[in-house]
DNA sequence: GCCAACGTTGGC
DNA sequence: GCCAACGTTGGC
């Protein structure tokens, strides 16, 4: 099983949307690196990180996990959709989604928190320029962040 | 609202 | 294949 954080801005989709949803379908990644990872190892039973940017509280709010793999975003053939994609082709296309499943709230660990923590500095989170919306987290990232929301 | 960093696009 | 222009991300 593997960790990651994928990254919302809560005014368009939040940790309170996902619990309310319960389930969710992850759409709108339109980077092919994320997508990449979307497609060939995000796998169900994952555990996630949600994390709130471009906003007031920035950080990791949630928990959540996998429960179906890549299956191809209809988003990107929705001309009415922010994610259209017009030169994606639908016999073969080039966006895919998972959906994933609220777990729980954390308490917020702040990106501030996570920038001065010499344990979490190899997150792509706070390497310089990064803007991957969704990466992988290491077990011991996983713990450590868990273990700052005081919670555990 | 600003702007640094980065990805994408398209002319050549 | 290069690279300048442009658009987007995302913290501040």
């Amino acid at each position: 099983m593997a960790y990651w954080l994928f990254k919302t801005e809560p005014d368009t989709f939040s940790i309170d949307t996902l619990k309310q949803m319960n389930v969710a379908c992850w759409e709108g990644v339109r980077n092919y690196q994320a997508r990449n990872m979307m497609r060939d190892d995000v796998k169900v039973g994952d555990q996630v990180f949600i994390y709130h940017s471009s906003c007031k509280d920035i950080g990791v709010v949630g928990v959540a996990k996998v429960v179906r793999e890549a299956y191809p975003d209809h988003f990107q053939f929705d001309p009415d959709s922010p994610y259209f994609d017009p030169k994606s082709d639908p016999a073969n296309p080039r966006w895919v989604m998972v959906d994933i499943e609220y777990v729980r709230h954390l308490r917020l660990v702040t990106l501030k928190s996570i920038k001065v923590n010499d344990a979490l500095h190899e997150m792509p989170l706070v390497q310089r320029g990064n803007r991957l919306s969704i990466m992988p987290v290491t077990e011991q990232q996983w713990q450590e962040v868990l273990r700052m929301t005081g919670q555990f």
